[in-house]
DNA sequence: GATGATTTGTACGTATGTATA
DNA sequence: ATATACATACGTACAAATCAT
């Protein structure tokens, strides 16, 4: 219907072509803000991203736009099927759960490294953090407790010293979140965390490598079964 | 100065766009044929990859060459500095290091589910590359070896049946690969690591998961050691 | 199941940024 | 420091494949 008008009527290019203010280029900027469409729960899992759509949205050619979807399906954010298209990536239930079990192992040997390897700044910045998470679970604060439990975890990767495990182990918590249902909503799942967290830190502060590697581990299995239980229960 | 004749000249299309033989893309096609370059070796750290070049190489235009490019610069295998063109990745004496260290910590998971979850086909497979090995290591044959240790850690890595794990796991292996210089060279070497899976295999066998981590992650930083002292000696 | 519409895949030209003399 | 050469970034045209009808 609309297609005989089209072609004589989009001749007029919106030319935003200036020399790119940033030092970035679009296929970067496109990556950065697709991946961050995705991570935020704005293109849910299995929506279709259609080149032409994404390049008119995003203002440049499609060309910057095919690029930044093959790096994205490399990251695995990103499933590109031959001919037909790009979607969001979807994970079926086993693959979700292979995931979880693999960063409980990923975020293990973080903690494991992280209690050979941690600087004594790096130590006391852990312990503050704890003492902090500890006050929020005191006030029943769950929102601040989400916020504040991410630098938990985020110290731990990088307390490791390990360039390549805080690679992966950041990608593979960027490809779950899409998945990420609620976080910790009951008090109770609070104070679990919490003491989850001490026997991580006590394992840490006193450089127990292998002590650290289980209680990490343990405490994102009894994670992923809390987030199986709220699923199941909606 | 030659532009003036060039517009005229070109028009004769080398067509080399016979309708794809194969279901493959051509960008898929690339991505497979640089990845097992760089693998292999034929392309070392740091070559550059000239998009002219590689396209007229393998008889495309610089269309597929960057896409391909691009997923490979997302998987590590490709560095790509804006503007400046894109090299075979290059990693540091730090930086591989740490790989090492995280594919120690990666293949000791992998372990640790398979003494979890292998079937007992599974484990009985396991136990017949064991004992190939074993016989190789008796007549001493250091050029089997490697080929069947391949066998052992993949064995493994299927074992764990965890599909992320393998992927990543996979990937690390692949990520490393144009850094490997040789294998086992020494009967002695071969001895050792011989040794060193024996207790990998008992544990796996036994079902008792934190051992076969340990000792499977005691291996590999066995295995990294030989390279360096290979490497220093060189 | 064939045909037209739509969308992706590939080629190529030109502009823009980087390196070099 | 400026100009020149060169490789990349991006837009666009067309071919090929998929999908609707």
């Amino acid at each position: 219907m609309k297609s005989a008008v089209r072609s004589k009527v989009k001749s007029r290019r919106i030319s935003i072509s200036a020399p790119r203010p940033d030092g970035r280029t679009r296929t970067e900027g496109l990556r950065h803000d697709l991946a961050d469409a995705i991570v935020s729960g704005e293109f849910e899992p299995g929506t279709a991203l259609d080149e032409v759509r994404l390049a008119s949205r995003f203002g440049v050619s499609r060309t910057p736009v095919r690029e930044a979807l093959r790096q994205l399906s490399a990251s695995g954010l990103v499933e590109i099927r031959p001919h037909r298209g790009a979607i969001v990536a979807k994970l079926d239930e086993r693959q979700l759960h292979d995931m979880f079990v693999t960063m409980a192992e990923l975020e293990a040997a973080c903690a494991g490294l992280a209690a050979q390897n941690m600087t004594t700044p790096e130590r006391r910045q852990l312990e503050a953090i704890h003492d902090e998470l500890r006050e929020l679970v005191r006030i029943g604060e769950p929102e601040s407790y989400n916020v504040v439990n991410e630098s938990f975890h985020s110290a731990i990767y990088v307390g490791a010293h390990n360039s390549y495990l805080f690679e992966i182990t950041q990608q593979t918590r960027t490809r779950i979140q899409p998945f990420r249902r609620a976080q910790f909503r009951t008090i109770g799942r609070l104070q679990r965390s919490f003491e989850e967290h001490d026997h991580v830190v006590a394992a840490i502060l006193r450089g127990d490598r292998e002590a650290a590697y289980l209680a990490m581990r343990q405490h994102l299995i009894s994670v992923e079964e809390a987030y199986d239980a709220y699923a199941e229960a909606h």
